[in-house]
Order: C-alpha cells, then sequence, then structure tokens
DNA sequence: ACCTGAACACCGTTCAAGT
DNA sequence: ACCTGAACACCGTTCAAGT
C-alpha cells in the first residue's frame, strides 16, 4: 500500500497549500487576535496562494471553524497518565480541560458552531464516569456529574476570558468598597473552589446515593 | 424640572428613532437569528431609517452589544420574591439565571465583548451571598461559591445552546449502544442535578469550614 | 441638531477562465 | 486537478452635504 505524500496530489504538481498549514495558521491568528481576525483572505497573505484556495481547501467558513475546534480538542486525550484515586481523575480531568481551553479561547468563541468533538474525548469521558461509578454514584449519577464537571469547567474560562475583572466591579465606589468580591476575585482560587465544592458534591451524594431523589 | 420626552430632541422635530426602539429590534433580531444577523442595515430597514442613524444614535456596533447585553440582565433584578432558606435561594438565582439565559441566548453569544454587568444584579449577588454567609459559609467562600454558582450555570446554558447533543454523540454505533451517556442526555435533569451537586458541596463545606484548606 | 448618501476598506461565496 | 481573478452581495465606519 502507497502512502502518497499529503502535499503532492495525483497529477505531481505540489500542493499550493494543505489543510494542516491553514489550521496551524487559524489557530494561532484566533488565539491571538480572535476568530473574527480568520478570514480567508488574511489566511490567504499569510500562505501565500489566493483566498479561493483557501476556500476551496477548508470547504468554507464553517468546515474550518469546525475543523479547527476537532483538532484541539483532540489535544485532551493524549498521553494522560490517569491517577487511581476518583478525586485526583476528576482533578486532572478538570485542570486539562481547564488549560487547554485557556490555552486555545477559539474554542469558546466557536463551539456554537462547531460541537466540542474530538476524536478522543470519549475515551476520557468513560475513564471520569468510570472513577465517578467507583466513588459511588449509580450509572445514571456519574453521566450526570461528569456533565456538571463539564459545565462548571466551561462556565468558568468563559467567564474569565470574557473580561479581566468580575462582574461586580461596576459598582458605586462607595459600595464596592464593602462588597464582598472586591477582596475575592483571584481566578485560581475560584476556580480550585469551585472545583473543591463540586467534589464534595459528589462525594456527598455517594455517601447518601438516593439523596437527589428523596428532596423534591 | 421639566423632563423631556425621550423622543422629541431640542429642535422640536420628532427623533427618528431612538436608543429603546433600537435595542428592541437587536434583542428580537439577535435571539431569533444570532448576534450575526443584527446588522445596522437591517436594523436600519426595520424601523425605516438609514444604517447611519443607527450608528450615530448607538455609539458603533460594540456599544450596541453592551446596551444589549446590559439592559438584558437587568432583568434579573425584577421583582423578585426571595424565599427565606438559603437552598431556596441558591435555587431561585440559578433557575431564574438559567430562564434568563436560555430566554436571550444573544448575551452568552455577546458577553465576550460586552461584560456581564446589568444595574440590579448586583443585588442579586448581595442577596445569594448573604444566603450562603447564612448557611455557614465564611465570606471568602460565600464569594467563591457564588463565583461556581455564575460559572456553573453559564457553562451549562452555553453547552445546551450550543449543540441539540451531548458532546458524545458522534461516537461509533457500536460503542455508542454501550455509551453510558445514550440514557442519560436529558439537560432538564442535567442542570438540576448539577445544582443539587453544588448545593450538595455547599453544605459539605458547611459542615467543616476549614475543610478546603486541610487538603493540600 | 439630526439625518442622509456616497465612499472606503473589509467580508464569504460563485463562477468562468487559466495551467 | 488545482488555482486564480473578477464579480456579487454583504459588513462597519468616515465624512461632506442636506434640512
Amino acid at each position: 500500500m502507497v502512502v502518497e505524500k499529503a502535499s503532492t496530489p495525483k497529477n505531481g504538481r505540489p500542493r499550493a497549500v494543505t489543510l494542516d498549514a491553514i489550521l496551524d495558521a487559524a489557530t494561532e491568528l484566533a488565539d491571538d487576535q480572535g476568530l473574527d481576525a480568520v478570514s480567508f483572505r488574511a489566511l490567504a497573505d499569510r500562505l501565500g496562494v489566493s483566498p479561493m484556495a483557501i476556500h476551496r481547501t477548508t470547504g468554507g467558513v464553517d468546515a474550518l471553524q469546525h475543523a479547527l475546534v476537532s483538532r484541539i480538542v483532540g489535544e485532551v486525550t493524549r498521553s494522560v497518565d490517569w491517577p487511581e484515586d476518583w478525586r485526583g481523575i476528576v482533578r486532572l480531568f478538570a485542570d486539562t480541560l481547564h488549560d487547554l481551553l485557556m490555552r486555545h479561547p477559539v474554542i469558546l468563541e466557536a463551539h456554537r458552531r462547531a460541537s466540542l468533538v474530538g476524536p478522543g474525548a470519549d475515551d476520557v469521558a468513560y475513564r471520569v464516569v468510570a472513577a465517578l461509578r467507583g466513588a459511588g454514584l449509580d450509572e445514571e449519577a456519574a453521566a450526570y456529574a461528569y456533565g456538571t464537571l463539564h459545565d462548571f469547567v466551561t462556565g468558568h474560562v468563559a467567564i474569565r476570558l470574557g473580561r479581566g475583572d468580575l462582574e461586580l466591579h461596576h459598582l458605586p465606589p462607595e459600595r464596592r468598597a464593602a462588597s464582598v468580591f472586591a477582596d475575592h476575585h483571584d481566578y485560581d482560587r475560584r476556580f480550585s473552589f469551585g472545583l473543591d465544592l463540586v467534589i464534595g458534591g459528589i462525594a456527598a451524594a455517594a455517601a447518601t446515593p438516593a439523596s437527589h431523589e428523596e428532596q423534591r
């Protein structure tokens, strides 16, 4: 079986531009200047081809954004050395997703148009759900608890990247001085505290398995 | 003190377009067709003026988006009848924020450009933090627990609106059948479960106040 | 004071023409 | 097969001109 070089199509003439090269440039541009800066014309300038070569190779702007997100999310899966206790697994998952989103803000911008799906993301999800079952949650609770972690981490990074200050710093000065938020606006602390809170909730739910059915 | 009618400037000629009318049209357009559909030309067509009248009145596209978000978020504060127990207050806050974001998806699209600040949002935050202190959290913990709730609700709605299916449904068919996620993808359930989890975590943290300091 | 309309520099996409 | 360049229908913004 002959593996054909990606940059050499059948007629022998070297391809002017590859999808990988486009995605590299697009990732850099998007994380640096925002998704709006990723135009076919801007990419074409960088890569020394015409805008239409980009358009044809990517298959349009929607396909480009989908490929962009999909490739980055694939990073989550790479060579993760999982700990043994469920708390460690949950923490590693949350930290890894957190770092990935912080490193590539473009995902949060594009994730409404291109879903957050990567080729290996499923394995990570399975691993986390298995850990949650090991903690004592039943199948349904483990699946939804994974969802809670996902929602929390995503929401945290979205808000963290959305603005430099907390959402309450537009208070009038006299109230700002009295605000409990003025002294507590460290995002790393906010993230680790929230993660501890969720982990504590998981432990509590595991201790009393039917608690979420009882209280109505 | 004479209160001037907003639609009648000093020279007596009726104003062709008011900021409120623009924001009404923009909210409708954005929630219906997405933020990209909100162009000055589209708004001008709806309101029967020139695009430049919109531009001048709003102060540019950034100011328009900021005003849009700010006005909608102001809804959170209106006539909330708070319960007495801290769990009820936390639930009402989370549900209210959840419903607001679901009703106006434009906020999630625009919140990177225009911060999530409303004139009355601070009062709501104060109320929730006070409830969390009542539950037994110290000042710092209450402030960050409010952040956790905010992050979770925002992230949940962002993911919920971002795609109709869960993030794991692109599995190959044979694995999809075995997936724990296939049977558990109800977003209302996911939200209420997650909220219960966070509330359980808050209760656990309140029972052992220094727990987040001990484990390192 | 407020609005208009032309102009400018962008954008994604279609399509006929080149090699 | 792959790329190009012109054309088309958009976009926000600037600015001189109207009333």
